[in-house]
DNA sequence: GCAACGCGTCGGGAAAAGTTGACGCGTCGG
DNA sequence: CCGACGCGTCAACTTTTCCCGACGCGTTGC
């Protein structure tokens, strides 16, 4: 989940799917990529469950499935408390610096 | 960022890192890997800003450092209204199923 | 039909990541 | 002062990731 996270093309890829579902080469046309890289990436993501293909002619639409996101939700959640503590310590300090 | 959580060891170093600073060889201690390896771990955390070294003595400890998780966050942010859209679509189907 | 198109996959090469033993440096305890 | 300890770093190796050209297969349009 995370590993297929790491990379930033797939990243970006998943932003573009935000809007909707997208053929292949209509993706590639975004990076200086060739069209296998990206299918290539496209199946990690897949494996990931991140995103579910719809062959349609010789089109092959793929779409956001987002679900799998909740993982990672979850595994920061945690961490969420420490940062807020954080800045709210932050705020105090600057709070007593500055009144 | 993304690239420093992708390894599972620095994520369970960093779990384990939230309920307190540690040593190395205290962390190293809970995976079947040489120190060395932890030690490179913990400098690719370092690299991401994610932990803070304390020497002390001829130990080191290690401090979380979670802000920069915030990003995480953020970039995740905008697919939660996507998944929770899903969640709740769902539960409308069970809804209906079984009403 | 048949040429052009859209894709997946495979083979192989390059680059990056991960792992370890060996070494060196500072620190601690006796 | 000296041996043991904790740690970072380096050199070398293995594994994984990334990228592409080449190929094959189904689809589409003429």
């Amino acid at each position: 989940m995370f590993s297929a996270l790491a990379n930033p093309v797939r990243r970006q890829l998943l932003d573009s799917l935000r809007e909707g579902p997208r053929a292949v080469s209509d993706l590639a046309g975004q990076f200086s990529l060739s069209r296998p890289s990206i299918s290539e990436h496209l199946q990690v993501l897949r494996g990931a469950g991140l995103v579910r293909e719809e062959p349609r002619g010789r089109h092959r639409y793929y779409h956001l499935e987002p679900q799998p996101l909740a993982e990672v939700g979850q595994w920061l959640h945690p961490y969420e408390h420490f940062w807020r503590e954080r800045l709210r310590s932050l705020r105090d300090v600057l709070d007593e610096e500055f009144s």
